[in-house]
DNA sequence: TGCCAGGCCGGGT
DNA sequence: ACCCGGCATGGC
């Protein structure tokens, strides 16, 4: 049996439903405590090295930048020809350092990498400006919005997308800003519940959700 | 050994 | 509006 996204012993889950599930996973898989990041800029350069991408590859790109003392606006800036170097563990390493170096350059002249400053606009607005930039698509944005500015903004990635299309409440490639949707429009707007509820269906997915053979027996919405 | 990982971009139809 | 190839390392 190779595709799942349609079989009947995946639960069928609606949309109002989503806020009685996250309590639901909040309770059996227990608190996420994501972004594992002590910067606001260390989290949006993890944004960018984690795109299709193992965590865990990108923890030591973290490590040698932190090292490098590269880890802030104007250090990675001034070294940014060693970016490739540090950053290979995390893959796609010259394309993402580009996009380190384009992203750092719009904080820069932007906001003079300043948390401060950046913090003054808008979630609307800011969402816009981080799409012009070069290498931030819509689930890097978000990201950037929710876990580095605190800003309530539901970012979807593969793993929400594989969850909910076996479960019927979308489907796999449905919009990114339409299946964001149904998430704003059924969950209080809480910060520190978009943060949690995206980290458990990441780790939902990781462990329980597989791409291929999923052994939906073991999935612990089976029981919600 | 091959598949997968917390995407995005550019070109083609 | 889709669809696709390219980008790349490290772990199981």
């Amino acid at each position: 049996m190779k595709k799942s996204s349609t079989h009947k012993k995946h639960k069928k889950i609606i949309a109002r439903d989503l806020s009685k599930l996250y309590h639901f996973l909040l309770k059996n898989l227990g608190a996420q405590n994501w972004w594992p990041g002590n910067s606001a800029f260390e989290i949006m350069v993890g944004a960018i090295l984690t795109q299709n991408t193992n965590w865990a590859n990108v923890t030591s790109s973290i490590a040698n930048l932190k090292k490098a003392g590269m880890l802030n606006p104007g250090q990675m800036y001034a070294k940014r020809r060693s970016l490739p170097k540090m950053i290979r563990s995390s893959g796609y390493f010259r394309i993402k350092s580009q996009r380190l170096i384009s992203f750092v350059k719009y904080y820069l002249d932007k906001y003079q990498g300043s948390v401060m400053k950046i913090l003054k606009v808008s979630a609307e607005k800011l969402r816009i400006e981080l799409l012009q930039v070069y290498g931030v698509g819509d689930e890097t944005a978000d990201s950037i919005l929710l876990y580095a500015l605190n800003r309530p903004v539901f970012v979807i990635d593969a793993y929400t997308r594989r969850i909910f299309s076996r479960h019927r409440l979308i489907n796999y490639s449905d919009e990114y800003r339409k299946i964001q949707r149904i998430f704003h429009d059924n969950l209080p707007t809480v910060v520190d519940q978009y943060n949690e509820y995206h980290a458990l269906l990441v780790y939902l997915g990781k462990n329980y959700c597989h791409k291929h053979d999923p052994d939906c027996s073991l999935c612990p919405i089976n029981s919600f």
